[in-house]
DNA sequence: CGACGGCATTTGCTCTTACCATTAGATCTT
DNA sequence: AAGATCTAATGGTAAGAGCAAATGCCGTCG
C-alpha cells in the first residue's frame, strides 16, 4: 500500500484563505475585548469601516452580524444609532445553547441531568456569597409562588425566576447563565404535567423556604443537599417522560 | 414630575419592524430544526434563496452568517459547495461561551467554581453510562500522561483530553460541551505554575486511575467524590492567583 | 413664552449589478 | 489509461444607489 511518492514531504501546510468578513470580525472582536472600546461606546459607522478597511459594505455588515450573534455588539437604527459595544448577556448565550439543544435533539433526560448538576452547586455558592438583598428577593418570589398555587402557568413562571434568583445570588455569572439557558426548556417540558397539583405546589414552596434558610445561614452543605433533593424530586415525577425527545418548537 | 398625559393608555404595544435577514434566519432555522433538512444536506444556493424569498443577496448572506455562528450551517466554497446543514458542535458553543467569559472578564475563581460544579457530576454520569471503549480510552490517555511527566505542556494537554474523555463517557452532550468550552481557559490559567512539578504530576496520574476504577465499577458516588476532591485540590494549589482576572489573550 | 409640526441629517437597511475565486466534474490529449 | 485542460456551479467581494428610522433643530402658531 505504498502509494507513488510524488510528494513525499508536504513541505507546505494546507493554505487557508481567510475570508474578509472573518478577518474583520476577528479584529473587531479583539479590539472590543482588549478594552479599547468600553461598553456602550459606538464603533465606527459602517461607511467609516468601509473606508478604513478597504472592504465592501457587505463584508463589513457580515462581520458585524457575527459579532451581533456573539453578543458583543448591538445594532441600533437611526441617527445616533450605530453598532454599540455591549457585554455578552445571558440571552445571547442562551440563544446559542438553545440551538445546540434543539439541533442535537437532546433528550429531556440530558437537560434534567444538567440541571441536577448545576443547581446544587449554585445553591452552595449562593450560601457562600449571598447578600441581604438576595435573601429578600428569594423570599419575595417564594411568597408570590405561595399566592399562585391555583395558577399552574404563573406558578411555573415564578418558579423559574426563583431558581434563577438563587443562581444570581451565587455571584457566578457563568453557571447562572448556564442555568438560565436551560431553565426555559426544562420547564417547558415539565409544566402542565398531571403530577402538578396545588398540593404538590404548596410542598414546593415549603422546600424552597428551607433552602432559603440554609442559604441565609451561609450553610453551603445544607443548601447543596436540599437543592439536590429538590431537583431530583422533580425528576422522579417526570420519569414517565424520560428519554422522550423535546416537543417540536 | 407628572408628565403631560398626551397618551394616557398606550393601547398599542411597541411596534417592532423585523429586519429581513432576521426573518429569513428564523425561517431557515426553523426549517432546519424541524428536521425537514437532514444533516449534511445543502440548502438552496444563495441565488435560489434570493429568487425564492425576493430578498437581496446581501440579506440572504447576512442570515446565513448568523446561522453559521450558531453552528447550524457550514459554508463550503466552490462547485458543489453551498450552505450545508450541520449539527451544532462543541466548538460553536465553546466559541460563544469563550466570548462570554472574556467579554465579561470573568475571574479565574468563577471558572474554577464552574469546573467544580461540572466535573463531579460528569464523573457520576460516566460511571452510570460508560462503555468498555470509554474505559480503554481513559486508561490510554492516563498512560500517556504517565509518560509525559517531564513535559509540562504536553502533560497539560493530555490532561484536558482526559477530563473531556470522562465527559464523553457521561453521554451527556450538553454538560460535556460546557466542560469543553471552559477547559481551555481553565488550564491556560493553571498550567506552568510553580506547584506544577513532576512529583505532583505523578500523583495526578494515580488519582485519575482511582477515578477510572470507580467509573469502571459503575460506582457513581465514589466517582463523584473522587473527582470532587481532585478538582478541589487543583483549586487549592491555585489559590494564590484567585480573584485575579484572566491574562489577556 | 411654550408647544407643536415640519425639515434636515445621520445612520443602518435593502436592493441591484457585476465580476472574481474556488472547486469539482467533463473533456480532450497523449 | 493517465494526465492536463476546459467548463460550469457556487460562494466571495466590490461599488453604487436609494430607502427608512431616529434624532436634533428651528420656525411657526397659539
Amino acid at each position: 500500500m505504498t502509494k507513488p511518492d510524488d510528494t513525499p514531504e508536504p513541505m507546505l501546510g494546507r493554505i487557508s484563505v481567510p475570508k474578509s468578513y472573518e478577518v474583520l470580525a476577528d479584529r473587531l472582536r479583539q479590539t472590543i475585548l482588549d478594552g479599547s472600546l468600553a461598553e456602550g461606546e459606538r464603533l465606527p459607522t459602517e461607511r467609516e469601516l468601509v473606508s478604513q478597511t478597504g472592504l465592501s459594505r457587505g463584508s463589513v455588515r457580515e462581520a458585524l452580524r457575527k459579532l451581533e450573534v456573539e453578543g458583543l455588539v448591538k445594532t441600533k437604527l437611526g441617527r445616533l444609532g450605530g453598532n454599540i459595544v455591549s457585554r455578552p448577556g445571558n440571552d445571547s448565550m442562551a440563544h446559542v445553547i438553545t440551538q445546540f439543544v434543539r439541533g442535537r435533539r437532546l433528550s429531556l433526560r440530558t437537560l434534567q441531568e444538567t440541571r441536577e448538576a448545576l443547581e446544587p452547586s449554585l445553591a452552595r455558592l449562593a450560601a457562600e456569597h449571598r447578600s441581604k438583598d438576595d435573601i429578600v428577593r428569594l423570599r419575595e418570589l417564594n411568597a408570590e409562588m405561595g399566592q399562585a398555587l391555583d395558577d399552574r402557568n404563573r406558578f411555573a413562571a415564578i418558579n423559574i425566576a426563583w431558581h434563577n434568583a438563587v443562581a444570581t445570588a451565587s455571584r457566578n455569572d457563568l453557571l447562572a447563565a448556564f442555568l438560565y439557558a436551560i431553565s426555559y426548556d426544562v420547564v417547558a417540558s415539565t409544566v402542565s404535567e398531571e403530577y402538578d397539583t396545588p398540593g404538590l405546589r404548596k410542598e414546593v414552596v415549603g422546600v424552597h423556604e428551607r433552602i432559603i434558610v440554609a442559604i441565609e445561614a451561609g450553610d453551603g452543605d445544607a443548601a447543596f443537599r436540599r437543592m439536590e433533593r429538590h431537583v431530583k424530586a422533580t425528576r422522579a415525577k417526570t420519569r414517565a417522560r424520560e428519554d422522550s425527545d423535546l416537543p417540536p418548537d
